[in-house]
DNA sequence: CTCCTTCACGTCAGTGACTGTCATCCCTAC
DNA sequence: GTAGGGATGACAGTCACTGACGTGAAGGAG
């Protein structure tokens, strides 16, 4: 521990969301949100590379998540099979005291098409980490954008049904039923394809 | 016709592509852009809501294409059929003459995460209005979302094929391609699945 | 204990994206 | 010819973000 207390892009993280919540996001100032922990402007930029990455701090974690589960499935899998491995192994690590930060996180997120889009990137950059830890496995180019895209759509269309107020199964378990659903879905319309050579 | 010339928003465009692809993206400012077309920088604003859009005007055209696509498709087929059928009248009505300024527009895009990072947002824009158009026609929230996703990154993935050098084939040619591997797979995938009852 | 490096922060000046407001001017309609 | 509207210019202002430089405390080397 330094001269300066710790924990000093956690607590602007923390009082970010808070401001965000009650002012909204643009008219929230770098500059407020630095002096509300008493730190200055100059600071915040040290710690962020800009005013929306405050709310997107710690997405490595997830990644990381996602390339482990897909570095350790067991082999011989599809990449469609891989990416439904590691999907659950990154899920299931999500904690459930989680849920009701993430509630008020994304309604932050929703009020503001400049931090869904910063949103968007942070998911494509997972899928194509994902992608890379494919074809790292052997899978090739096109299957494994496909399967890594996929995955992260599963997983996208999980967490906003994971935030719902009346929800209560687990991320992995709504994960789960996602992928079944898109993997039948894409079955039966995969059949009438068939007709041609 | 009024005073000022007409296209102002095109030349502005074909101006901006052109200094972005010669000094970057970050290296020109919006007045550059402007004055290079005899204009000021607040009427650069007035044409786009911000620097990035100069690149993404015109893309309510690609989105109509496939809800029209999605509203027209014959009835009866399931949630990925039709959006099949959409991906099908939308890219088929891609010109020749557009992959080579899309190779270049790509490029600078490519170089600027902040223009990916709006690639990204008005793709899921997309995928938003397919998912609404299907919903319009019945099909429920979850097949709407999840078909709609598949479908534009499959449009997505095959955009990205369309535009390499070494690539003849037509974009609507391609994105069928991709649109069936990606059925195969997930029906493969699918099978081991129905050992759960 | 003293020196010295390092690290996290403060201060200051500057650029450029974007906005609000008001004036201007041409074209059209009447 | 006059009134209105639409597109633009001019101007001032805010705020996100950056580079350069200074500062004080912690921790290690001697």
């Amino acid at each position: 521990m330094g001269r300066w207390a710790p924990g000093t892009a956690e607590r602007l993280q923390r009082a970010a969301l808070e401001l965000f919540a009650t002012r909204g996001f643009e008219q929230t100032t770098a500059t407020e949100i630095a002096e509300s922990v008493g730190l200055t402007e100059r600071t915040f930029f040290r710690h962020f590379s800009d005013k929306r990455e405050v709310l997107f701090h710690g997405q490595n974690l997830l990644v990381q998540a996602f390339v482990d589960g897909v570095a350790t499935a067991p082999p011989g899998g599809s990449a469609i099979e891989v990416v439904g491995v590691a999907l659950q192994s990154a899920t299931s690590t999500f904690p459930e005291e989680r849920r009701q930060y993430s509630r008020l996180r994304q309604s932050v997120i929703d009020q503001n098409p400049a931090l869904q889009e910063r949103e968007r990137h942070k998911l494509a950059s997972l899928a194509s980490a994902v992608a890379d830890a494919l074809r790292a496995r052997g899978v090739d180019d096109l299957a494994a954008t496909l399967a890594a895209e996929s995955g992260i759509t599963v997983f996208g269309i999980a967490f906003g049904l994971w935030i719902r107020a009346s929800e209560r199964r687990s991320l992995a378990d709504i994960t789960a039923a996602v992928l079944r659903e898109l993997l039948d879905m894409a079955a039966a319309a995969a059949v009438p394809g068939a007709e041609r050579p």
